[in-house]
DNA sequence: GTCTATACACCGATAGAC
DNA sequence: GTCTATCGGTGTATAGAC
């Protein structure tokens, strides 16, 4: 009981070292972009060598896994608590999945360029840290069957249509709202492509 | 008259070498990510050595720059020869905008990465080098008014729509076409929004 | 587990001979 | 204009002392 205990802590102070690479790794991308992270830097701003993080994580590559696995679990969260109470209206459902994934991207162009470009050649997250990208997904098919909209091209197009969003916001106003404005127009536009019933929210002049 | 002559061989053969230079940059990037454009390979493959470049680019930036410049001319010189026999039917034309830039884009994922997505901590073209990018932007505005379509949130909406099908393509499907299937579905959705006549393109079952 | 020391490969860029 | 040689720096990763 005394040596489980010991193991226990012992295990818990190594989650916590591993939280603290990652998290030191994820200042420094946001700092100089993905590429800037490198195993010098993020052990000198922990207050270690570089050597001594190939104690807690095999490769480099290992950390930006977990970089990977932990932005979706991130995300994961996020959309638990919004969709618990999203608006009966049907056309404001949308709007809000739309609008929760949009700020939620753009509040980090680098987190967004790891978790849906293909932006770091040679990268491919593990299985492991794959599974909360997958389970957003299913969340998402989830709520717009919810919603009656059952197939995968109409699916297809939502994604898309929300992703083209947030790819020129970032790329061409990463710090103004000139495509976050246009959600409420472009989800009308879905939803009248879809018949689906309910006001318009968003009124032309 | 000699002497004039001898000068233009010259610069004829300086362009030529700067030619090679980007195209053999080209080369590395499609097979390595821009990333493993190095100077020393793209070098080795023109059979120079590294230092040998610095006659005809001042630093490796501005082979990307040349790059990204050649990119952008390169399209525009398709839709030069696209504009001058459009559809008659406005849905058909936007099709043809929307097929054209989507096509253009699969071809190459990094030369898209590189003309449209800020993948490059530190990147910023000149302004040489975005001109042929303004006047693809202008050109677009013209078709588009041409159509009726005079406002900037609306072309805004055009051109996000579109990059998102691209973007989900290159990142999810990049050998398949699961998203430039939903192009007609798209364009008609969109011209639906705007009001415009005739028939759709897409046949709903 | 963390350290020092270091290996090894690679990078962009420059100096100076030819 | 191209070369050889090299600088000063980067990177990931390992060996071995403590």
């Amino acid at each position: 009981m005394l040596a489980k205990a010991k193991r226990d802590r012992a295990a818990e102070q190594r989650a916590a070292v591993r939280a603290e690479i990652v998290e030191a790794a994820w200042e420094l991308a946001r700092e100089r972009g993905l590429p800037g992270v490198t195993v010098r830097d993020v052990a000198e701003r922990i207050g270690m060598r570089a050597p001594s993080l190939y104690t807690h994580f095999s490769s480099k590559m290992a950390i930006i896994d977990a970089m990977f696995g932990q932005a979706w679990i991130d995300y994961l969260e996020v959309i638990r608590v919004v969709d618990q109470d999203l608006p009966a209206h049907p056309r404001a459902a949308l709007a809000t999945v739309a609008r929760t994934f949009f700020d939620f991207a753009a509040e980090d162009l680098v987190r967004y360029q790891l978790m849906n470009q293909r932006t770091l050649p040679g990268f491919t997250p593990s299985a492991e840290s794959y599974a909360p990208a997958v389970e957003v997904l299913a969340r998402l098919d989830d709520t717009l069957r919810g919603l009656g909209i059952t197939d995968g091209e109409t699916r297809d197009i939502f994604t898309s249509t929300l992703g083209g969003l947030v790819d020129q916001q970032l790329a061409n106003d990463p710090t103004g709202d000139r495509w976050r404005r246009l959600i409420d127009r472009v989800i009308d536009m879905y939803a009248d492509h879809l018949g689906l019933q309910g006001p318009p929210l968003w009124e032309q002049s």
